[in-house]
DNA sequence: AATGAATGAGGGTTCATTCAT
DNA sequence: CATGAATGAACCCTCATTCAT
């Protein structure tokens, strides 16, 4: 992803580029080794030299990415000196959109990696949404003490919340157009806080 | 699912039900003719008697569902005789995550199939789930004629609002505590209809 | 092949017309007891309450066509009352064609039966022709005593002969025209007693 | 067969060895992949690594052998600085028979194959087969018009012909005495060209 | 006598991983 | 470091045969 140090970290790169590649395509299960290695254009027994196997570069990626991830979720900060709350989460979903809609393949293998629930790498992926969701769950109930937020089982709306990013995203990486990324999460943090229907209305 | 019409039905089912739990479980790919068989302790020659191969169960067991969810959802209906859209929002809802909570293995295997995106079984589920983001999609433009929706990108939100519902479902699906699914509803759809800020605070 | 007496041998006749065709479309191995018994139209336990096996049936209908054969090759009389020894010798070669060319799945199946040399079943045929190159043979030999035949190696000579009965019929069940068979019998003969070079030119 | 360039042509070839033994042993269909790697004495995997599957060893090994046959072919030249013409003829059979009998897996791997005659694999064989026979075929018609071979059906002649040398040879591969080629060779020839009867009684 | 559901050994093939070069 | 030949367990599927009905 970044500079690599010398020449151990470029062939480390190559692989995972290439794995992150086969992975997005095919998934887990169905992606061999044999597709990476041509993919990365190295032979059978280098690949065995960087990684342990294929759970091994598969781990590798979804650690990257998930550290990515958590770097791009700074929590919301109250008090004097800090921004809005709603620009603050604004910035949050931006820098997410921004990082999750510039590597697809990053994306599908994260949202469609076709791992067992049981599996161990599987659990990596589920701890971090429930992490994410931990965080808005937290938020809610900190919103409802400060009467911002309606009453609501926090647990569920912070899922239901998770999923609407989740279903957007999922949708958006089959666009081609360019995407105009603020404007969407401006449109998802709407329908996270206000819903759709015209406040006068209800 | 109900009553067998005859000892080939039964013997269907019997296989249907250790597929998905099999499916469920392990996944798509990584489901082996082998696991089947053995939970639904037949010989393998005898799986191939009722289904012509793991395609086929996987693609018999999805079409089930797909049917079945599909007849629970009724297109809102304005007009005299009808229901408020509320109610009516609500019981397709709560019809849908009663099916759906009632079969853990199900919902399992159409969220997380692990089929890769090019996979004929796996257009399938995406044809299902593009048909539902699209009457939805169709209800917020009509909402927005009616100057009873905000203005908003109605693709991109009925995108987020499916997602919301995917979001808590697999949620669900992992809790053990029986659940009061009309409640469940009712929070998704104030959810996705008011959001989680206080109007007033807005 | 003649009359059937009772039920039961109508049956064993049916079952052994369809086996003759599709032995004869697909070789042994590669014919299933499934094509049998589809085209014999009847059910999967029923072929085995006339036959042991796949091997007997394919046994059966060799030895029946064995024995056919057999009965068509009468050996060759000398002596005051019979016909002269080139007149029976082309009866025979007459009978033999209108019998093999009149059923072609047979002589597939007999020429091509696709056993592996060791197979009990091939033996029974490789039996049959050995019967009918001795007799060859012992013809050749007599008719040397006589000088009527050149001197060669009798053996190596009636496989040769034998060969090109074989040669010939194998190319002519391939045709779809209408055959001449005394004619076809006559250039057999010839070429087998007196070769193709003209006899002035040698 | 002969000194194998490197290492991957020797292993491609010790494969070839046992397969081509396999074949004619049990015929294609009855060979398992079990059988030739057992008899070549590599890994199931291994066999992979050569050939795309059995289809593809038989068609190899078929391949090698029928541009070998095609080799010790040679068109009979008339002219003058050429060989009588029987002379050339004793030697491309003496060539044939040379190869043939040296090999009697090969040779009983292409006259018993017991390929079901739809198979591209089992027609390559018929054509090479149907190439023969048009060669004798072409050369009947010639000496007809030099008024050297008698007048005949040259198309049934020419398959006769071939079918001594294929019966000859199906006898030969069966002996275990050394074999005196050159004068089978001889033998063959006569009985085509004169046949077995003393041309004065005739 | 006739049926066809059930069986399971055995078929061809794939692929993650190892290791001598 | 890098290679790729070799491995063999595990896969999906077929099919001759049996047997309860």
């Amino acid at each position: 992803m970044t500079e690599p140090a010398d020449k151990r970290d470029q062939r480390r790169t190559q692989i995972l580029a290439a794995a992150k590649n086969v992975f997005a395509e095919r998934g887990f299960h169905q992606a061999s080794i044999n597709d990476i290695i041509k993919r990365a254009d190295i032979a059978r027994g280098t690949f065995y030299l960087y990684f342990a196997g294929k759970d091994a570069v598969f781990e590798s990626i979804l650690d990257n990415a998930i550290d990515d991830l958590r770097g791009r979720i700074k929590p919301v900060q109250v008090g004097d000196g800090a921004q809005p709350p709603g620009v603050q989460l604004h910035e949050n979903v931006t820098r997410v959109l921004v990082y999750v809609l510039g590597d697809r393949d990053l994306i599908q293998l994260v949202l469609n990696h076709g791992l067992g629930p049981d599996s161990p790498l599987s659990q990596r992926v589920d701890a971090f949404f429930a992490h994410v969701s931990d965080l808005i769950e937290a938020s809610l109930r900190y919103g409802m003490e400060m009467k911002l937020v309606r009453e609501c089982d926090a647990e569920l709306v912070s899922q239901a919340a998770l999923g609407s990013l989740r279903g957007a995203v999922r949708h958006l990486i089959r666009q081609d157009k360019p995407l105009d990324i603020p404007e969407i999460a401006k449109q998802l943090i709407d329908f996270a806080l206000r819903g759709v229907v015209v406040p006068d209305r209800w």
